[in-house]
DNA sequence: CTCGTTGTAACCATATTAGTTCTAACCAAA
DNA sequence: TTTGGTTAGAACTAATATGGTTACAACGAG
């Protein structure tokens, strides 16, 4: 990958619009704030429906969150959208050959390092809610 | 993206079997340690150079680190392997609509904390040198 | 000169991403 | 009960990244 995919931060575009407009916050609504098509805010609707983190209103329009801006962090929206396959951020090579030292060895020499910068990264982001980022700007 | 490239796992590779075997560390030789293709091993081996963190011997073979093992991290060899666009690990969706008060605000106030998140990934790795990572199987 | 190696262009199959069009299902209000 | 705005989602597309392959030129020690 060369970036990971843009779900994410429009994902905390579409609860923060949710958080803060929901009445208006239809797909429509908020295609026109993020600047992109209404189906591909359906898309990433659907995940954040099935994270559990908002209930949409099929048929009358409207979406609202099912948990206060307080108690959803960007830790919960990252994984919501699964921006990184199987949760692992890092890919590591398949079967390197185990009849060399290093090949041998290498995976679980270097898994557990890529483990815990990963696990680093989604601790910062953990510490972060929705109504800190709100916060900023309203 | 769904993962990072396995061009930084097999980097990483690469520059540990040329740590230990520098006079047999041939593409062929590596290619075989990996398990993929000698093309596969230049084009990661013409980044690594590229960075400065190793010489290649053409026409004879072989390779040879320009840096001490414990002065290379984990960090230097994942920005060598280009791995995130311009640097930046987060893609944040272009050009939301500053008529809305949301559209108007959320780059800015999500950026510092993508940043952020980024960093303490960065920092992480930046912790382990090739050295270390060596010594957990020598 | 020769042989093994490095360097690199060109090409390929697959997957992901972001986007589009289209249609069905939903539901409140007229 | 029909209408209109909405949600739901299938199907398709273009662009790009990835990992791999083949082929060939350039290099350099023996």
């Amino acid at each position: 990958m060369k970036q990971i995919s843009s779900r994410f931060s429009v994902a905390v575009h579409i609860l923060s619009i949710i958080a803060l407009f929901p009445n208006e916050s239809t797909g429509e609504f908020i295609a026109g704030s993020v600047n992109t098509n209404p189906v591909i805010i359906r898309k990433i609707i659907r995940l954040l429906k099935k994270a559990g983190l908002i209930a949409v209103r099929p048929g009358v329009g409207g979406a609202s969150l099912l948990k206060d801006t307080g108690e959803i962090t960007l830790l919960d929206i990252y994984r919501a959208v699964e921006v990184a396959d199987q949760g692992e951020l890092f890919h590591f090579h398949e079967e390197p050959n185990h009849a060399c030292l290093v090949g041998n060895n290498i995976e679980n020499a270097l898994r557990d390092e890529l483990r815990a910068a990963q696990l680093a990264m989604e601790q910062r982001l953990a510490q972060v809610t929705l109504q800190q980022l709100i916060a900023k700007f309203v």
